[in-house]
DNA sequence: TTGCGCCTGGACCGAACGGTCCATATGCTT
DNA sequence: AAGCATATGGACCGTTCGGTCCAGGCGCAA
C-alpha cells in the first residue's frame, strides 16, 4: 500500500523537522500515525535511521519545489527572495509549531553512527543553496558572489526560524526577509556592475 | 566542590551545543567527565534538565561576553561584525567538531515538558541579540533597523554554523562574514540616516 | 476454491535511559 | 578529637527505547 509509507514519511518528516532525531520516538511516530511497528519495520527495514533519511531526502526535495516556485514567479532576485521568506513568515503566523528550520535540528543531531542521515541533510542544504544560487546566477550575478550569497539567503532562514521559536514569534523571519532584500539590492563591493539600485526601497 | 560543578557545565554545555538534549545522556556526560551520578545529582537535584539549563546560561553568558569584547575592539559594526565572525570561522576551522550554534539545537528540542529550557534558549538568543543591537544603536543606526539587522545577524551566523557543518569547512561562516559586512555598510533603505561611523571609543 | 504473495497487528526482547538511595569519604568547626 | 554538613562512589529501580518475530488478514492469480 502506498498510503501507509506516504504517512510515515509525512508524520516522521514532521516529527523529525519539529523535534528533531532522538526527541522523535519510533512509538511516537506510530501513535501520531495510527500505525503498527510491523507496517513501519516492513517498509523501512533499516527502521528509524532509514525511515528518517527517506523523510528528510522526501522533504528536501518538497522544499526546493516550493523555493524554485517562489523564485520563478517574480523577475527580480530581491523582492523573488523577500516574497519567498515573507511566505515562510506567514506559514509561522497560522501554525505557531511550524516554525522550525526543516533540516538544522536533524542536522545538528546527526553524530557518529548516523551517517546516513548526515548525508541526506547535507543533500538537502546543497540543493536549497543550489536553488538560490541559480536564480542569482540567472540574474547576472557572478557565480562566486552567487555562491555567497546563497549560502547567507539559507543561513539566515534557518537563523531566523530558530529566533522565531524562541520568540514565539514571526517577526524575526520578516526582519530576515526586509534585510535579505536590502543585501540583494546591493551591486557588488567590486563595483563592476554600474549601479542598479534604483528607487524601488521605502517598503517598511 | 566548585571544580565539580564547573566540569559538569562545561562538559554538558559542550555535549548540548554539539548534539542537542536528548542525544546527550546522563552517562554519557558521567563518563566524558569522569563523575559520578552521586555529584551530578547533588549539585543539581533537579536531574539532567537543571544541569542543561544551568550549563545554557552559562553558555549564553560567556557568548554575551566574547561578543561584547570582540565588537567593542572595533569602532565601525560592519568591520566589527565581520571580524567577529571571521574569528568564529577560524574557530570552526580548527576544531571541526566545534562547529555548532551554541543554542540551536537544543532550542529546536526544547518541546512540551522542558519549558525550564526554552526559557534558558530564549534568554541567551534576547541577549545576544542585545549586543549586536546596543552596537548598531551605537553607531548611530536607528533603534528599530538595528533590532532587525540583530536579528538577521544572530540567524545567520546560527545558519552558517549548520552549513559549516554539513560542509564539514568554515566558509559558510566567511561568506557571512562578508556579506553581514557588506549589509552593514549600506545605508538604511529609506535612505535618510548617512550612518556616519562611530566614535571609535569602545563602549559596551 | 485453493494457493501464494504482500502487508499488518501486536506480543515480546535486551539495552539504555533518567532517577533514587544510601554507605562512605572528606574537610571544616569546635 | 569529636561532630557535622557537604560531597562522592556505585548499586539498584522502573520505564522507555529501538528492534525482532510471527500469526494471521487480504488481494490476486490460477
Amino acid at each position: 500500500m502506498i498510503t501507509t509509507r506516504r504517512m510515515l514519511l509525512d508524520t516522521a518528516g514532521a516529527l523529525l523537522e519539529r523535534q528533531g532525531y532522538h526527541a522523535t520516538g519510533v512509538n511516537q511516530i506510530l501513535s501520531v500515525s495510527g500505525l503498527q511497528r510491523g507496517s513501519l519495520y516492513h517498509h523501512f527495514p533499516g527502521g528509524k535511521e532509514e525511515l528518517a533519511v527517506a523523510a528528510i531526502l522526501d522533504r528536501a526535495r518538497r522544499s526546493e519545489r516550493f523555493i524554485e516556485r517562489h523564485l520563478g514567479a517574480v523577475g527580480d532576485p530581491a523582492d523573488a527572495v523577500q516574497a519567498l521568506v515573507e511566505a515562510l513568515a506567514d506559514r509561522v503566523a497560522h501554525d505557531a509549531d511550524g516554525a522550525s528550520p526543516p533540516f538544522a535540528a536533524v542536522t545538528l543531531e546527526a553524530g557518529p553512527g548516523l551517517e546516513r542521515l548526515r548525508d541526506a541533510c547535507r543533500h538537502a542544504y546543497t540543493g536549497i543553496r543550489a536553488c538560490f544560487e541559480a536564480k542569482l546566477v540567472a540574474s547576472a550575478h557572478e557565480p562566486a558572489r552567487a555562491a555567497s550569497l546563497a549560502a547567507v539567503i539559507t543561513a539566515a532562514i534557518d537563523g531566523a526560524f530558530v529566533l522565531c521559536r524562541v520568540d514565539g514569534d514571526a517577526s524575526p523571519l520578516r526582519q530576515v526577509a526586509k534585510e535579505l532584500a536590502v543585501l540583494l539590492r546591493r551591486p557588488p563591493p567590486g563595483g563592476a556592475t554600474a549601479a542598479r539600485a534604483a528607487p524601488v526601497g521605502t517598503d517598511v
